[in-house]
DNA sequence: GCTCCAATGAAACAAAATTGCAAATAATCC
DNA sequence: GGATTATTTGCAATTTTGTTTCATTGGAGC
């Protein structure tokens, strides 16, 4: 399923490193290794480390969606009704599976999932619900929050 | 406050480049030049355009949590009780501020924000919520979803 | 058909990443 | 504590990648 990726031994070193990286990954293996007093070929060995450990996930291009004409953002909190594991696993897979569906995550609480969705209009996201959530019958119910400005938007990690 | 993204003229080659670089931005651009048919320069040129008029946000490393201890990732509906423009403000530059606070919306519906928090322990949440919440009389109340599973996690964007 | 403009590719160039290796550092074992 | 071993480092050389130059191509407008 998910790899695991648990200890992961990282001194200061590492973590400044990750610090940088979370905010420009273009940054020249020799600027980092000035910011943190380390040598260029040190940062490239340990980076490639944490790349290979996991650590360090991807390495990706943010792109703006206004840019691309996907200019709305959604989240929707969705209920099921059966909560078997293959029920899970299967909605899993499906709403992992859709390009619209930005972000998935499986919680507890009043809903079992969050959706975030990035489509171009309305009508698309419509659409989408009729697909996803109407067209699915161990879907209770779903609510939906349309975002006005998307005030902090990023993947970064506090380093500690 | 935020910067516009207009229409943004993309042909075929810039999304194509933009599906690449969304998924590896580390990729070479020769690579990327014999994916999409167009030399290397050619490339270069497109991708320094398309982050100068900021289709191109960032590039950004994606560190796992976890490899960093904070292995709780918790979403929040956010309900406030005025909504005048120099309070929703004052929620939004507080938001933004906190580290552990990854993504902020400010969004329609049942809700006024909706948050993805990042930590590594429960109490830092509990303490975060001291802080953030009851610490605010302007919140009226909030509710919590602790994520059991990152099913997708990313900030990718359609192309299409 | 001609000019002007923007975008392209080939080649030259610059910069950055990567590798090999000896030295320094840290850790382990007696 | 001291010797041995295993890591990790920095420097220099090498390779790969990114960037600039420049002549050419392909249109759009006239």
């Amino acid at each position: 399923m998910s790899k695991r990726v648990q200890p992961a031994h990282l001194d200061v070193f590492d973590r400044k490193i990750l610090a940088i990286l979370q905010r420009d990954n273009m940054t020249p293996q020799r600027t980092i290794g000035d910011a943190v007093n380390l040598s260029a070929p040190a940062v490239q060995r340990r980076i490639k480390r944490m790349r290979e450990e996991g650590v360090i996930r991807a390495d990706v291009s943010v792109v703006e969606p206004e840019a691309l004409g996907q200019s709305i953002t959604i989240f929707v909190e969705v209920e099921v009704i059966s909560e078997t594991a293959e029920q899970i696993e299967r909605a899993k897979s499906e709403f992992a599976a859709a390009p619209e569906i930005q972000q998935c995550y499986y919680v507890t609480g009043e809903a079992d999932f969050i959706l975030v969705i990035v489509v171009p209009l309305m009508a698309d996201y419509e659409a989408l619900t009729r697909r996803l959530f109407f067209g699915n019958n161990n879907v209770k119910r779903f609510r939906t929050f349309v975002a006005m400005d998307r005030v902090k938007v990023g993947l970064g990690v506090p380093v500690g």
